[in-house]
DNA sequence: TGGCTATTTGGCTATATTGCCAAATATAAT
DNA sequence: ATTATATTTGGCAATATAGCCAAATAGCCA
């Protein structure tokens, strides 16, 4: 693979494997209807408040969320909302796998 | 967090985790032009055939990408055309990125 | 100042992923 | 049948990730 072929991917990939996780898409849906701040998660997944921060900083490092401090507390936000469409694609593909599991199963009852 | 909405994330990001890795984008990438064969893809990507099998079938697994024999080769092709439309969101976080990493330079120099 | 709340960081263990090699399998061609 | 080609599988070592606890940090308020 040519090397500016595999930085582009490189790149991709960091941004995608950040995506890549249960809580980490939880929050990007909830940053796509509001604001949150990292309490207000935490109590959402019922994790420690450290693991949350850690999935926060994993997202902000990629550049898909920023965050603002007002008051006592950081508030997180989804920085490109595109990212949502995304995630509608990605039901396409798991709604496509639900299909053909249904016509191997039609198959096997014959 | 509730027990289906964890379930649908899990699903999520098992799809989004297959495609989180450089090697893997670029296979989306090609196959997306058209479909290929193994043994085409392990010379692009300059690595191991094994290797690349196991990406293959990492891809096959999450149902991105089918096969199907034909002579004496197998070759793959991409299941659900969106996923590039979500590789163009990703570019649109970079740029996103690139542009702040720019910013922040000027307010450097001042 | 000193305590309070919100968040991050360090450290640790458990688990998952990656990529190579060698070996197994499958199919085509001679 | 034997050989050659294409692909997958098993095994292993190196590396990365996840999540918890404890401790550190930062800003607010009395």
């Amino acid at each position: 693979m040519k090397s500016n072929v595999k930085t582009r991917h490189e790149a991709r990939a960091k941004i995608i494997k950040a995506m890549a996780h249960p809580s980490r898409l939880f929050i990007i849906e909830e940053l796509s209807k509001r604001e949150c701040c990292v309490n207000e998660l935490t109590e959402m997944i019922e994790a420690d408040t450290s693991t949350v921060s850690k999935h926060l900083s994993v997202l902000k490092n990629a550049g898909l969320v920023t965050d603002e401090k007002r008051g006592n507390s950081i508030f997180y936000s989804l920085r490109c909302p595109c990212i949502m469409d995304f995630v509608s694609c990605v039901e396409d593909v798991l709604s496509s796998n639900a299909k053909e599991h249904i016509e191997i199963l039609k198959c096997c009852k014959g």
